[in-house]
DNA sequence: AAGATATATTCTAGTACTAGAATATAAAGA
DNA sequence: TCTTTATATTCTAGTACTAGAATATATCTT
């Protein structure tokens, strides 16, 4: 099971919900700071997870304006499928590298100046970043403490990261020796 | 352009190589550690790129045995592409949450004990994954500044989750509360 | 009754790979 | 000469999305 797949396997294990409502979740959840699930993507990957039989569609009419919906259930299967899911991802370890080690491979390619106004963007970005996943978790009380185990994971991830990148920075900015 | 162009048209503007040469230097530079790209994939890159215009392909015999290989060279568009591309990888954080974080969003799916054995197992893929670069690096003598910065990097990141990894292993441990 | 609005889903035409098998070609060995 | 080996590339048939436009349908407004 891919990411996305496995975001929203569990959002509909927690309850039934249609297309249109894990669209909102997403968003309301702040879940996009974590996965890149596009809106036009929840549907396909419905359709994908129906076709494994880990959840059944049915149409159902409600009171109010617009069409109807789809609303979906998790089968046995897809609560078997998501359990396997789940302990593969807390086994197996993924720590893909950013971008960024791509760009500190390739440093000779640009300017000192170049290299650090990107660096500095860089750092900026991640203590937006930072902000932004500390604001939310600060907005939230008593959550389980897995969810409190989540945010904490990535601010830690984050701050390392942002602390490394203002060493190298400083260290950058004292190297006489480049172009 | 996508991280496993990028990563190629690198290798690429050190020099000019064809396609096996570059499977062959990934493989031996073990830069499999940061990137994914696959063997398949690299002549489907090359070709992408030579016609975005950024490299040019040419036929090469060569002494000894086998077919012809085709070398490709880096053009000036293909530089400024580099250039480019380096600098949105230096400026533009892109923190991707791993696999992991996914799993412990849904924690109360796998038992206690379930639990604990996967977080277990991917503390230890950590530490191996930690040696690797570990090794490679102590392996390679008198690296420009930039690589240092690379591994340097790499094994902060992956410090940093162990060890937040081995503390909530701890805590997890401690906890009687749950199924 | 006609159009506007709100709600929700589907469709079209892509991009970016990827596993694994097949193929091509030159030289060396039997 | 015929097969094997080494080297290098191509082909087939996928998977997994994704942007953005289009469509569907129930109710509300005028």
């Amino acid at each position: 099971m891919t990411n996305a797949e496995l975001a929203i396997l569990s959002l509909i294990a927690e309850k039934d919900r249609h297309g249109y409502e894990i669209e909102s979740l997403i968003e309301e959840r702040g879940m996009r700071e974590w996965t890149e699930i596009g809106f036009s993507s929840i549907y396909y990957i419905l359709k994908k997870l129906e076709k494994k039989q880990w959840i059944k569609g049915k149409v159902v009419r409600q009171a109010g304006p617009g069409r109807s919906r789809v609303v979906y259930h998790i089968s046995a299967a897809g609560r078997k499928a998501l359990r396997a899911s789940t302990l593969e991802a807390l086994s197996v370890p993924h720590s893909a590298s950013s971008p960024m080690q791509l760009g500190l491979a390739n440093l000779p390619a640009v300017s000192k100046a170049e290299a650090l106004a990107a660096l500095r963007q860089q750092s900026e970005g991640l203590a937006e970043h930072r902000g932004r996943i500390q604001a939310r978790w600060e907005s939230q009380k008593n959550l389980p403490f897995f969810v409190d185990a989540m945010f904490d994971l990535a601010l830690t991830k984050i701050t390392a990261e942002f602390n490394w990148l203002d060493r190298f920075i400083d260290q950058l900015e004292h190297k006489y020796d480049e172009n």
